[in-house]
DNA sequence: AACGAAATGTTATTTCATTACTCTATCGGA
DNA sequence: TCCGATAGAGTAATGAAATAACATTTCGTT
């Protein structure tokens, strides 16, 4: 697996800020924190994307058209990545926060049904929006 | 709550071309299907598709989108509607058909991890890209 | 040096979604 | 009947997300 150190420039700037980034980032985002450092174009924000998310270094949410960063790339193993397991998402739409969960049981039981449907899942998507643990007993 | 009947003109209009289409349709497709039938502009359909969600009698796919005529809109009850379970996508990038299902293991999984994080979802999606059953076949 | 692969850079365009403003119809209570 | 609230509708303009097309650079290998 391509290990942090040999990202290109472009790839290790993106990493960086959605590593730093305590909530989603929108490519434009992430295009914008970026322009002090020489990037102008879109594309070369989507490219660093693609590449990051190849790699299971960073996740796209679809429900968001936003990415984060993996919260478990330093368990990531060369032959593996991410590409294997599920990967679900628990979105906090009150502060932004991101949870990256896997659950068997939840794996197991869309296996199952694409068994019994003739399914072949390519890629699956798992994302919750709704509130966590800290902006609920605030709220309350 | 608003059956069929009372949908308004617009709403009819989308819902109907959703209905008829055999794959998921973007706002901007059905924009386009529509203009013989005096529609004009983009926020005349998404403001029939934010209704058709609302009732339950269309879903939005995330990670395409896109919308699809509700597959089980007979199936709705007046006072609970398609908010209260979670609902679930397979979507073939072959032939582009989508299938709607409800898992109840998977729900549970769901559930289960919202729990224990006291996490407290409002919105859920699942969907699942790959080939179906046919396409599977064909290609073999 | 010659080559090819991968990454980069730039411009323009396409696709998806919303904001702001206006107008009209309908319904219920004062 | 008057009033205000709600909902639906129409139009124009803009913002946000993603890709197409094409030219150039970098770097390891032969
Ligand atoms: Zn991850
Ligand atoms: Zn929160
Ligand atoms: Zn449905
Ligand atoms: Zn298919």
């Amino acid at each position: 697996m391509a290990a942090r150190h040999d990202l290109t420039r472009n790839q290790t700037l993106v990493l960086d800020r959605l590593t730093r980034a305590d909530a989603p980032v929108s490519a434009y985002g992430l295009l914008d924190q970026l322009r002090e450092e020489g990037l102008r174009a879109p594309l070369q924000v989507y490219r660093a994307l693609d590449k990051l998310v190849e790699l299971g270094l960073a996740h796209r949410l679809e429900s968001l058209n936003a990415f984060v960063a993996c919260a478990h790339a330093h368990e990531h193993r060369a032959d593996e990545g991410h590409a294997t397991g599920t990967t679900a998402f628990a979105i906090c739409e009150t502060c932004g926060r991101v949870d990256e969960f896997h659950d068997h049981a939840v794996e197991e039981g869309l296996a199952a049904w694409a068994g019994a449907a003739g399914f072949t899942p390519r890629l699956t998507t798992i994302e919750l929006r709704g509130r966590c643990k800290e902006c609920q007993a605030k709220a309350a």
